[in-house]
DNA sequence: CGTCATGTATCGTATTTACTACACACTCTT
DNA sequence: AAGAGTGTGTAGTAAATACGATACATGACG
């Protein structure tokens, strides 16, 4: 169901055509995880790693780890805390912003950014 | 350091002092968890208990859910549902926000809700 | 005084998460 | 042909998660 694995494989594959730093091996182990387990997590045969683990990985493989947590099925960390100080607030934010398209969000995100509050 | 079991004990015990129906086991029924298992939630003897009792729990004390697993140390999986359908764009947007005072967060919510896109 | 309800102590467990360690077969290079 | 490097199969595990079941002591109540 979760397609994390293979956009991981594909993109270390890629990685690879133009550097044999990216084998399955030495990625894993500049990751510091087995090259086994790596290898497991590419073909989907283990559930996505743990957060650091994603990130570490998401990092390596000069990715967004925002995108890769949330093919992973997480959200980092560090945005829950954020929610978690204010669910109120933030609950209905996300919820309101849930239909809206991607050029609303993106007005309100640059809005904020050059807001003077 | 988690307030949690506490806050629903006070919650609880509020609600109990014109209700008798709001004792540990009755409540504990309502939710569909054991008796001992409340009591121990509520001394803070076990972590917080799953996202789905929680909010359950939260119902039955007449609590916002969402405030409720923040003190759980949690964020509805609703919401990170979202988050995750979008990931750069929410993230940059509740980072944006992390520092923002609450009026301002507010101001976005409310121009979102009537906003006419 | 009995019983009913209260909260809690104790013990146990199924499931999930997040990995490690080792060995093996194959390929590529020199 | 030998060695290095490649990916992978198999087996196992420590720790966390999320509870249930039973029994027990205490106090209130009729």
């Amino acid at each position: 169901m979760t397609r994390f694995g293979p956009t991981i494989r594909a993109i270390r594959e890629r990685l690879r055509e133009e550097d044999r730093r990216y084998s399955v091996r030495q990625v894993a182990g500049r990751v510091g995880i087995e090259p086994a387990y790596l290898s497991k997590i590419e073909r989907g045969e283990v559930a996505p790693p743990s957060e650091t683990t994603t990130v570490r990985l998401a990092r390596e493989l000069g990715e967004d780890p925002d995108v890769m947590l949330a093919l992973a099925g997480k959200v980092s960390a560090d945005l829950q805390t954020v929610i978690r100080k204010r669910p109120r607030l933030f609950a209905d934010l996300i919820r309101q912003l849930k239909e809206a398209p991607d050029e609303v969000v993106l007005r309100v995100v640059r809005e904020v950014r050059d807001g003077n509050w």
